[in-house]
DNA sequence: ATAATTGCAAACAATTTGCATTCAG
DNA sequence: CTGAATGCAAATTGTTTGCAATTAT
């Protein structure tokens, strides 16, 4: 895993240069940051990023998200309530959001497939499977009403 | 539909009753505007309402939709980006919307019929399509690029 | 030098809360 | 009269902006 932060700070850093633009140490630690905790909101990318740095501004977080995601290296998915979460690009997948425990699940977008598919042919729509997520009530709360 | 509207007020005038509340001119007015929009943000409802009726503070709106979807009468949906849109409980259905230009579409529910009868086989999810939306960009945006 | 990047404070938008006032049963 | 509902102002949360200070090339 060390290796893939290895090969995340090397790509940004080129694809950064390519742009006339820096690769600072806070953008280092968004990075990481979001390596490390896989999905997480602005604040909590603050947080992790803080724990290092405590200097670091938490507009700066919100300006990097935004530069990674233009770079294509992060996206984010807005889970439903609150503040959308971020993530490394690389693992795509459906979320599923229980709206009364609030527990987040992940899926293959294979899920989605066929509705994929419907959906481009039928109306000329391509989904972004990972952007929204979709909601409902998950097994536990299920059994707890 | 002056009809709907009539049967709408007269329905949650008995609900609210049973609990000891009360039909306000105000729970009337955001009712009525939910109706007549048909989709709305908070704000948007407050606009509508103001027209008629100017004094009725914004607070009044959060307030009453909040208690409009705990007594199952409205239901929210998260578009993505910035505020719910709050509708009428009766139409239900899926959201489509494009992040490039921020249209919505909306599709029958049945599209998301396998998928729903997968989540809950195999997960126990019981699926609610109309509380999130789906994303993707729309065939105007397709083309466009 | 000079252009990019950051931090900080302030602005903003959406929503919530506390509380005094109003209103219907 | 008593509890429910409203309005208003202030607090909160999430995010953005302007600008001056800093830093890498």
């Amino acid at each position: 895993m060390t290796r893939d932060v290895e090969a995340e700070r090397s790509q940004l850093k080129e694809t950064l240069h390519r742009r006339g633009m820096r690769m600072t140490p806070q953008r280092q630690l968004v990075l990481d940051a979001l390596v490390e905790l896989e999905h997480a909101t602005p604040e909590q990318v603050h947080q992790q990023v803080q724990a290092r740095t405590p200097t670091v501004n938490i507009t700066t977080i919100y300006r990097t998200l935004e530069l990674l995601e233009g770079l294509g290296i992060v996206r984010h998915t807005h889970l439903g309530h609150g503040a959308p979460t971020y993530s490394a690009h690389e693992h795509e997948h459906v979320h599923l959001v229980c709206h009364q425990c609030g527990a987040v699940m992940e899926l293959p977008t294979e899920l989605m497939g066929s509705i994929a598919a419907e959906l481009a042919d039928r109306h000329g729509f391509t989904l972004d499977v990972s952007h929204l997520a979709l909601s409902g009530i998950c097994a536990n709360c299920q059994d707890d009403s």
